[in-house]
DNA sequence: TGTGAATTCATACTTTTGGCCGATTGTGTT
DNA sequence: AACACAATCGGCCAAAAGTATGAATTCACA
């Protein structure tokens, strides 16, 4: 995709530096104009064609992220982190206390409390805000 | 710094095409070389150039952690936050506990409490995930 | 159909955390 | 010197969080 598009627009700026050319050298029999301008012409121009290369080359690096996406339900099935803890994870991310986080469920406070002691094993952790920094070590949060 | 820098390549690029013009022109006389090359060479030059701006512009992006690192202060100095607050909040953010981050610190536990208490009220938090949270709202941790 | 995993809840207990007081010491500014 | 401010510490109490144990329910799936 990229690619094809990369050779499409490349075979397009050459049809039109030959465009560019071709009109030069009719302007050449004609002496109008200096070459300067032509000069001056082609190298805008390409400028605007570079500074678009430029752009697609570094953009690659914003890509990467949806592969990370697709890799945390199978993180959490490594770890054994059923839907439940990990939902209670996010909202513990969110800085919500257990309370808050069993309004929020609609369940109990016990409730809250067990997926939490879970997800601690799951984590190797034994606070919340070290489940986070797991958490986020292990990519499965952002 | 980097304005700077780019008024200097700017003056570097324009005295560049100077030269080429002035070599174009007089290789005109000589009549020896054809205008196609001397294009091409304009052309190749300025796509070079073009990819750089590019890269220059897009990396603004890349750029800006390094802003915020500097700007970092600024907004710990407006919300009031001290530097051994600020302390605190990193080691709260590595999963410690008070115990833990007052070792770490050589201080008492009372001591970590009250920078915590303190840090709770400029973050507008009561727990130390919704610090965490605040904090990462407000940019002040990664 | 029954088996295991996930989800739910409760109770009791310990540890950690947070809120609210006050107090001392050093440092830099006016 | 007087003052503001950062950093330090302690005590007390209440709330939140975490641990352990046991148990009921639901639900997929073999």
């Amino acid at each position: 995709m990229t690619l094809r598009k990369s050779i499409i627009l490349y075979g397009v700026a050459m049809a039109l530096l030959m465009g560019v050319l071709k009109f030069a050298e009719y302007r050449f029999f004609v002496h109008d104009l200096s070459l300067e301008l032509y000069l001056g012409l082609v190298a805008v121009l390409f400028v605007g064609l570079g500074v678009w290369v430029g752009r697609r080359l570094t953009r690659v690096k914003v890509i990467e992220p949806s592969t990370e996406i697709t890799r945390d339900e199978a993180k959490l099935k490594k770890l054994g982190i059923t839907k439940r803890e990990y939902e209670v994870l996010g909202l513990i991310a969110q800085g919500l206390s257990n309370k808050e986080i069993a309004d929020k469920l609609f369940v109990s406070n016990s409730t809250v409390k067990t997926h939490t002691s879970n997800l601690f094993l799951k984590l190797d952790a034994s606070r919340r805000t070290q489940a986070l920094q797991r958490a986020k070590e292990l990519q499965i949060i952002p």
